[in-house]
RNA sequence: GUGGCCGUAGCUCAGCUGGUAGAGCCCUGGAUUGUGAUUCCAGUUGUCGUGGGUUCGAGCCCCAUCGGUCACCCCA
């Protein structure tokens, strides 16, 4: 391919075009990173606390390895997923829709469940070629959370419960706990077909969609929102009471130990996920907040994947949470962060610009963050540039303080005196 | 993929039945020598998303296109 045929010819035709980011991808500028690095900072102490050790995987993967995971016949995989082929190998690529298919992927190949059972996290872009609208980007962020080789429903619980207080320290509050249990991959294809017949005596309520979900996913169709499907829907037959024994028990095991945790839930029996590869327990994280996307965070058991994409038999357990929707609703709750160094370095004068920098430098070996003024400016426009910066104090230097090695210290976030003195005790002043 | 609404200054927006482009915020300078965020004064802000069309004349009307936004669908 020419590089002529490779510039994007909605672009060459005119000159000079700027250029956008991509329908869908965004730039996360510096007004918004603190509150990011707030979101971050909260959510690695948590898992950390959970004992939950980082891994960091690739964002591209095998094609195949994502159709194998999330499914086939799934929205993610029919229309949304970025892939294409490796004009120099011939290989099917894909940007990784979702994380826990690379993770697993991961675990399998360095066999990292040899010593023993494992929790893990990652965190990073996902990519899904959607439509966008609040809450939904086509480059969005996700911190993966996986848990493998623990068969017993305390894990289960620990992750919803780590959620809990993931919200908890962020300060977001009102965020409702869905759980269901979705049973084995017997009981489920059991309850499909038990679902099919009993909707294909009623095929005279159902409406289009319906009728096409009949085919690819019966369970979604007890979500519908259509009120005159509503009493249908309610007779249906529940999935609950096509479950195992061992199904409730571990689904009980969960609901215990959520309510000796105090985290309340809701038990809502049309709680259906999207992956194929979920069973046994599933719970969303749900907000009334944003708009239609309100789910920010999802998971649940995956017990079947591992050995399904090549590694031995281990149960998983695993969540996602939507970091977008997790920002916008921190921002909804008015939570903010904000970038404050401890001076701002005011230089006006021949000596005092001289002796600047290398006055920066030294505060900042004292452990100080210091925003040095470049550039020059009257004294005025310099003080002005300290308070935006939302520096606590100003430290000014003159051609006085220059020549004694000093500078003059001006609180700048509340009232209070401003003092003099030597460059090494700005610390011990600003510090106490 | 489908539909509603919207694109005017860095930001938030006004702009009448078509008649040369506006406000606030921000930014810059000043209100007697080196003190910010408040106040007062002055000043800079633009291919009116892009490309066509109608018209003597288009920010305004028409078509196309791109983008934003919200929703369906689906999901984090």
């Amino acid at each position: 391919m020419s590089a002529s045929q490779l510039s994007n010819s909605k672009v060459s035709q005119t000159k000079n075009t700027k250029f956008q980011s991509i329908k869908g991808f965004y730039d996360i500028l510096p007004e918004d990173s603190p509150l990011w690095q707030k979101l971050e900072d909260t959510a690695r102490r948590v898992l950390n606390q959970y004992g939950y050790r980082n891994i960091r995987i690739p964002i591209v993967e095998s094609t195949e390895l994502f159709v194998r995971s999330v499914g086939e016949h799934t929205d993610i995989v029919e229309k949304e997923m970025y892939a294409w082929t490796d004009s120099l190998n011939g290989d099917s690529l894909t940007l990784r829709p979702e994380g826990t298919a690379g993770c697993v992927r991961a675990v399998v190949e360095s066999n990292l469940t040899y010593n023993g059972p494992v929790r893990l996290w990652y965190m990073g872009p996902m990519f899904r070629h959607e439509n966008v609208q609040k809450g939904r980007q086509r480059q969005f962020h996700q911190i993966g959370v996986e848990a493998f080789g623990y068969r017993t429903p305390d894990v289960d619980a620990e992750q919803i419960v780590l959620l809990a207080r993931l919200w908890r320290e962020l300060g977001i509050e009102d965020v409702e706990l869905q759980i269901n249990s979705i049973g084995d991959a017997v009981e489920r294809t059991q309850y499909r077909q038990t679902l099919i017949d009993y909707f294909e005596q009623h095929t005279d309520v159902l409406d289009e969609d319906a009728m096409r979900r009949l085919q690819t996913n019966p369970l979604r169709i007890l979500d519908s929102k259509n009120p005159k499907m509503q009493a249908i829907c309610e007779a249906a037959p529940k999935l609950m009471d096509s479950l195992g024994n061992e199904t409730r028990m571990h689904f009980e095991g969960v609901c215990v130990l959520l309510k000796d945790a105090g985290v309340a839930y809701k038990v809502n029996p049309r709680l259906v996920r999207g992956l194929d590869y979920y069973n046994r327990t599933v719970f969303e994280w749900v907000t009334t907040k944003l708009g239609a996307q309100g789910t920010i965070a999802g998971g649940g058991r995956y017990d079947s994947l591992v050995e399904r994409l090549g590694g031995d038999a281990t149960p998983a357990c695993g969540f996602g949470i939507g970091l977008e929707r997790v920002f916008l609703l921190m921002q909804e709750y008015g939570i903010v962060a904000n970038e404050t160094p401890d001076v701002y370095l005011v230089n006006v004068g021949e000596l005092a610009e001289k002796k600047a920098f290398d006055m920066a430098e030294t505060m900042r070996n004292a452990g100080l963050s210091v925003v040095l003024h470049a550039g020059g400016g009257s004294f005025k426009s310099q003080m002005k540039k300290a308070d935006k910066s939302n520096a606590r104090y100003a430290a000014i230097l003159g051609d006085d303080e220059a020549a004694l090695g000093e500078v003059s210290l001006k609180p700048l976030l509340e009232v209070g005196e401003q003092v003099k003195c030597k460059v090494s005790d700005v610390f011990s002043i600003i510090k106490r």
